[in-house]
DNA sequence: CATGGCCTCGACAACGATGTCATAACGAGG
DNA sequence: CCTCGTTATGACATCGTTGTCGAGGCCATG
């Protein structure tokens, strides 16, 4: 004789119940139900009751997408969210402030990874318009959002994160990227820099070209030539940041002060710095915040943005469209913050 | 005479099409255009064209949620994810995998944060269920998931993560992190240090306490006594830690060795590290990778955990589920590593 | 030319829910 | 006792899609 105790029994399989087995089970008929779970009035007490015996009884879910499809303005309660990707702390806070919310109202996100690919931004969308969210918030990558035309006339709720759409009209919320670039370039020129550099992101992003002239403006505003000022693009990773650097700092007549325009790039260029010994004598001011930043050494000065705030912002928008708000279409822009933290402090020799 | 070229226009709104629409234009019936875009046999060349064209010129995109009402076995191409927060790295690369392996299976991820809360994941639960997910992936909170049973029973497909299900059998993705924690103490001991300490995480955390066992295991076998080894719990934010470690390493006797359990005690510890100036003379080594870990002075030696392979592991085992896979649910267990870098390194005083 | 088989294709019901509307029950007012 | 308004309730159509099934057209075969 086998025990079979410990073997691994396949669940049994009951059909998931639905309305019409509650309303069975309770004995009434299958509006009421709905009528109890959208606790809508005209159901006695004593029938709520019942009702809701049964769906306990029966651990009853209401089928939410089924809903949506008789639903007056067809709401599927979910909206999709289109970032970077959701593995970067930038993107996992908007996300994180958007799923605050939006799930306080009883909307679910689909939040999907673009990977700076034009190609998977339309098929995401595409995937989440089968999906028919109710809107759609998005960091564009493409360079026109022209394709969604057809959605933004029927009226679909869209918020644009980090960059204005081109070719539809509709919300955006951006970070002043331009001022705050400015703002570093400021700094670094207070502190006595003449011999600045700066190191960027690929120029295809729009963001990187905004920084890119608030960087250059205030320092042409200060009087100093920028066209022999060294300006490195397209460094869309961490080593390629750090070779650039690596390269300019050996150059013969290397900056004194460096901007890098994006985290990854700023980490590159922190290695770089630390590798020739001289991460306490150039100066580095990055663009974006990051954890343990005021723990380097020397500590990173940074300008941070603020993508709780961004988050908060795209939601509160993204809700009052899908409401049915229709003024005119917005940028909100969230201002940066320089943070001083040391790297941005030190001053060049004398 | 005012111009108005520059006034928003609220845009048309005509209705979003349907197969319906679709099949007129075309000039067929429904169902022909739902075999065109499932791809299903049966339909000439000719006509699929026809098809194709109508749907090219009304913009139309199926709707998968109606369409998954009616389709064997109810499909509704969707799993839900639920992380400790959506902002934290650690989540972040979990659902990144995630998305990539079910996205290549047209398969959407909603991703919602659990913040330590049971009373929060049963709620999350109970909305993806209304959502008719095909799968839950989770990682668990609540001391216990048999209210999860009815779903069980109904085969919804499940995987925990981080930590096996109680209550209920179902595939589970973990960290050795009893082998890993036993890695550090081994690690330390090693180094000659016999002063040791364990910072830990909440001990309702399964994770944490399995953390500490380890430890303290490895520690035993060296024949070092453990019992007054000191042992602080309960540190769940970077404060915390960071006012234990500034008291442990003020105390009469300090250690000179210390291991954090998780990745914000850790960084609470080096700055109480930094802040009495012994960085470089006590020993550290966390669990939990983080970035610019090797940047630090000294570079922080940790126990990393593989979240990537977590994700990629747990994405596999919820799509075999889905599939069909109906074998006794396992536990699949990711390896941790130990990373020197430097603070683990240190030796203690002679 | 009749027959049968294959290929295309569409009518129809159904999925689980909700909006509409009709009806039953009941007490109040005449 | 009849009428009326109010409240509680359910029958039914419907949302957009897919599964089932049968109809019709065409071609090859005998």
């Amino acid at each position: 004789m086998t025990t079979m105790s410990d073997r691994y029994q396949p669940p049994l399989s009951p059909a998931r119940p639905t309305m019409r087995h509650v309303a069975a089970l309770a004995g009434v008929g299958i509006k009421t139900v709905s009528r109890v779970i959208n606790d809508e009035a005209g159901v006695s007490e004593a029938t709520r009751q019942k009702v809701l015996d049964a769906i306990g009884q029966l651990n009853y879910h209401l089928d939410v997408t089924a809903g949506s499809l008789r639903r007056a303005g067809r709401r599927t309660l979910s909206v999709g969210l289109l970032l970077p990707s959701v593995s970067n702390p930038f993107s996992g806070e908007i996300h994180r402030a958007m799923e605050d919310a939006l799930g306080a109202r009883g909307i679910a996100v689909f939040a999907a990874s673009l990977d700076d690919d034009p190609q998977r931004e339309k098929a995401i969308i595409a995937a989440f318009l089968g999906r028919r969210v109710d809107g759609l918030v998005l960091t564009p990558i493409a360079k026109n959002q022209a394709y969604m035309i057809p959605e933004h006339s029927r009226n679909l709720p869209m918020v644009f994160i980090d960059r204005e759409p081109v070719g539809v009209e509709a919300d955006a919320v951006v970070t002043d990227n331009s001022v705050g670039a400015a703002k570093a370039a400021a700094h670094l020129l207070a502190n006595g820099h003449t011999k600045l550099a700066y190191l960027g992101d690929r120029t295809d992003i729009q963001t990187a070209r905004e920084r890119r002239r608030g960087f250059l403006e205030e320092i042409g505003k200060a009087g100093i030539p920028t066209s022999t000022l060294p300006v490195i693009e397209n460094l869309h990773d961490e080593d390629s940041a750090r070779r650039a650097a690596l390269e300019l700092l050996s150059s013969e007549d290397p900056p004194t002060a460096i901007f890098s325009s994006q985290n990854l790039v700023t980490f590159g260029t922190m290695r770089a710095l630390k590798e020739l010994g001289v991460h306490k004598r150039v100066a580095l001011v990055g663009f974006d915040d990051f954890t343990l930043a005021d723990m380097m050494e020397p500590g990173v000065t940074v300008i941070a943005q603020h993508p709780e705030r961004i988050g908060v912002l795209s939601a509160e928008r993204i809700l009052a469209r899908i409401d049915g708000d229709d003024q005119a279409p917005r940028t909100y822009v969230v201002p940066s913050e320089l943070i001083p933290r040391g790297s941005g402090e030190i001053r060049p020799p004398a």
